[in-house]
DNA sequence: TGTACATCAGTGAACGCGCGTTCACTGATGTAC
DNA sequence: TGTACATCAGTGAACGCGCGTTCACTGATGTAC
């Protein structure tokens, strides 16, 4: 029996090996030469398999790229998570910095792994009904709202009145995780951390595509008077 | 001389306006079928012509996205522009409301455009040296900075100090034009034209990559608060 | 421990596809006298 | 106005390419007795 699973878990582990060693190489393949980069015969090349061998792994060319994108996606919300957690709670502003600098400093050092979360998708690629990302979106927007919350009772005294929202103006699995996680919070608060959310990407996406580049040399430096400004406009 | 100018027009005409609907198709096909249904021969084909004959317009394929890119771009500009001339500029807040509002709303209504200047290049595509967009680039930049110098007055008290700029830190091109239509601007206020830019780019490009659609209803909502609060913050 | 069988990762050849690009050509349009 | 020539947009066939995917197969690894 535990001889069985032995045995087992070690084809698993080989297998589990293999399929690392693809996605690996996918994104490598992607960093040098862009998203058209990925396929499954250039894969196969570079590990020295054939391109068939690929379909023992992933079913379809597109399941790579599914994975691919939920993969690098939790990655740079793990990132930005440990950079937040990185600031004591005590200092919701810095907190906030530590999030947008660190998803920045992933972005410009994947660039790639960038533009396959929020530029285009890989051509061809037919993206899955629920959206590859969608967990990971909503993962990503809970740590959003959770700096949010820490800063709602500086922020709203500060924030303009705007359009009035309701609950179910909202995702359903967010909001399920605002009312767990935040009771306190209105749904003001979930439009607050959409408008975080496009603040702290804006700049990066800019400067990922290459637009800040040739108009400005410290780009770093307009990025975090940005977010500075954004953490005093919360009343931080 | 004149029956020669004229014939030679004709066929010029002639020209004009096959080169231009090549360029619309490539754009509708584009706007069908992503970026990467941008091929010669899709061209050709939806023409009723072959591929070949394409070459007699565009030296090369890269040559065709390289003026959509710079067509597409300047078309944006120009709805930016005429959507803030039609705010008298005694409301700056509103004029800059009006030019984020109307760039959304173009890139909603042609979101392969928008990902043609803000996202990936086309599949395979290599960018001129000087970059396609430059131009244009720098033209909607000049535009933002307008908007930006009519609120510097009041945004001077607002702004947070960030790090000092240097003119030399910024395109010269754009440094030029700063320097020459707002001659009382500081070298500071290219860094917030920049950081107004990427405050009215993050929605927008989460909305139009499908990023925002599950998550909340009225996307457009959201965008109006943040362009309100980006007025507010500038003290208008 | 040894043997017979089962699993399954990887092979290699083939398929059909759409692509960018080239090239010798045709035939209508425009030009010169 | 009529004729001989020049231009040049568009044809159609061909090229070589890399792609995703399929499939019958081999051979090493693991399993059962």
């Amino acid at each position: 029996m535990s001889e069985k699973q032995q045995t087992t878990s070690r084809r698993a582990r080989l297998r589990e090996q293999t399929s690392a060693e693809i996605k690996e190489i996918a994104l490598k393949l992607m960093a040098d030469g862009g998203p058209d980069a990925i396929s499954l015969r250039a894969i196969a090349r570079e590990m020295g398999m054939t391109a068939g061998a690929i379909y023992s792994y992933f079913p379809t060319r597109d399941d790579l790229v599914t994975t691919l994108i939920q993969d690098v996606y939790t990655a740079v919300v793990e990132a930005a998570e440990s950079a937040r957690d990185a600031v004591p709670d005590t200092d919701p502003g810095g907190r906030i910095m530590a999030w947008g600098r660190a998803v920045r400093g992933w972005a410009l050092a994947n660039p790639e792994g960038f533009r396959l979360i929020y530029g285009d998708p890989v051509p061809g690629y037919q993206a899955p009904p629920a959206g590859p990302g969608h967990d990971a979106e909503v993962r990503a927007c809970t740590g959003l709202m959770g700096l949010v919350a820490a800063a709602w009772p500086a922020a709203a005294g500060h924030r303009t009145d705007g359009a009035r929202y309701d609950w179910d103006d909202f995702d359903p699995v967010l909001v399920g995780h605002a009312r767990e996680h935040f009771p306190d919070l209105p749904p003001e608060a979930i439009a607050l951390t959409l408008r975080v959310w496009g603040r702290m990407h804006g700049l990066m996406a800019l400067e990922v595509y290459g637009h800040l580049r040739s108009l400005v040399k410290d780009a770093e430096s307009v990025y975090c008077d940005e977010m500075r400004e954004l953490v005093a406009s919360l009343g931080l």
